[in-house]
RNA sequence: GGGUAGGUGCCCGAGUGGUUAAAGGGGGUAGACUGUAAAUCUACUGGCUUACGCCUACGCUGGUUCGAACCCAGCCCUGCCCA
């Protein structure tokens, strides 16, 4: 095991706040592995590079010898964590959670050493809590401190409703604390009040509070709000290679030390030229998720359909025609055969009349129009798509 | 429980009997530009096999009317004030 100010060096690196610093180094200084928490309810089946922030953190934990404890919110998912929310969560039926749970472990495990981490449901505490429990745990907190929330606050302030489940929330995963006995906790930085109440949860039960350490949020593609699955603005870390290189050459150029930091845990480079520079972060992440030769795959291909616009010579998906032969019909087969999405006609026409579909760089604005479709040519559909006719 | 203000398209928000698929903004998509970045300009943005046509839509259910998002009744929901 390293010394505590190693440990502490690593572990310090890329957080917003730890709380507090004193009180990690007297835990680490004990010379034994720490319970370190981090609590992830299944709302949504896929883990996104969001997510993957704070399992990296643990993951750099575990390498220094601590233990992991991973915590299923499968009855918190129900509830709903209002942190940093204007609305109410919607609800998730408890299959779904269960569902969620399962691919969310699977892909946590891409980036957390499965044989170094502990596993458990909230379920197992919470489901068959009497209802005197809870009063006693709500006793705990008072009102006032939930208002000083800012979400909440903005809530009030707004006119918006907050419903009462909503603040149990924090109360919840502040029990969860007590029950695995975390030493520390790790989340994001809009996590930074319900970890606290898991610190004077412990408190009152007599056990050493766990230290609070929180690490920023990473904003999603559009740059500006946190990267989230409801919001569509976020990298799967099981995307197919292609698509993350893709998702991650849109970021905004401003995004990308951030990225670095938070996605690869180096600094950029701000000599080098932001495209080649954003060419580097896709490539690597690809290959951190995947594989180095996905990644060199995806660069090269890139290049080649972006770079140098050379859709003829890129590797596309084939479309096998329908009977259609106008433009119309080809197009919305397309979507349907080759990308599995159904587009309304409004859509096509639209695309169509705006000049995005193009028969080997040649616009076709005609929708009723039936051009000779020849093998081997290329079709664009939109911005990031086109097929190639077999 | 009482009073009061509200519930409109993905979101915010105008509209208070016909010219309303519903102003404006945001967001989104596409084009020009380009680095699938940013900025800027332009177009589109309910659905229908492509439609001066039809269907669906302004909390829900009924009603008045030639005609309703808009008027009436009942119901549901939310904010605020009072208890």
């Amino acid at each position: 095991m390293l010394s505590v100010p190693e440990q502490l060096e690593i572990l310090k690196r890329g957080t917003v706040t730890i709380h507090s610093e004193k009180e990690l180094a007297m835990k680490l200084a004990k010379g034994k592995p720490l319970r370190i928490k981090l609590g992830v309810d299944p709302t949504s089946p896929d883990i996104h590079l969001g997510h993957a922030v704070a399992l990296r953190k643990l993951r750099q934990f575990q390498e220094l010898g601590h233990q992991i404890v991973l915590i299923i919110g499968d009855f918190t998912a129900m509830i709903g964590d209002p942190s940093g929310r204007s609305t109410t969560r919607p609800p998730l039926t408890y299959d779904e959670v269960l569902a969620n749970a399962k691919t969310y472990t699977d892909q946590a495990f891409l980036v957390l050493d499965k044989d170094k981490t502990e596993v458990v449901f909230n379920g197992n505490w919470f489901k068959e809590m009497p209802f005197m429990e809870v009063i006693k745990l709500n006793a705990r907190v008072t009102l006032q401190q939930m208002l000083q929330r800012e979400d909440f606050k903005n809530r009030v302030a707004n006119g918006t409703e907050v419903r009462l489940h909503e603040i149990q929330y924090p109360i919840m995963q502040g029990w969860d604390s007590v029950v695995v006995r975390a030493d520390v906790e790790i989340g994001g930085s809009d996590q930074l009040f319900n970890i606290l109440v898991g610190r004077d949860l412990q408190k009152e039960e007599g056990m050493e509070p766990q230290v609070c350490m929180t690490l920023p949020l990473l904003e999603g593609l559009d740059g500006v709000k946190k990267m989230s699955k409801s919001l569509g603005n976020y990298v799967g870390l099981t995307d197919a290679p292609k698509e993350m290189f893709g998702k991650l050459m849109s970021i905004p150029d401003e995004l990308m030390a951030k990225y670095y930091l938070l996605v690869l845990g180096e600094e950029l480079d701000i000599g080098m030229h932001p495209m080649e520079a954003k060419k580097q972060l896709a490539a690597k992440c690809v290959a951190v998720y995947h594989s180095s030769s996905a990644a060199q795959e995806c660069r090269d291909d890139w290049d080649v359909r972006f770079s140098k616009r050379d859709l003829v010579n890129a590797e596309l998906p084939l479309l096998t025609l329908s009977d259609r032969r106008d433009v119309f019909g080809v197009v919305q087969h397309a979507f349907l055969s080759v990308f599995e999405q159904t587009v309304s006609g409004g859509d096509v026409r639209r695309l169509i009349q705006g000049g995005s579909i193009q028969l080997n760089g040649e616009k076709l604005t005609d929708p009723k129009a039936e051009p000779t479709w020849e093998s081997g040519a290329v079709l664009k559909l939109d911005k990031k798509r086109s097929v190639r006719f077999a």
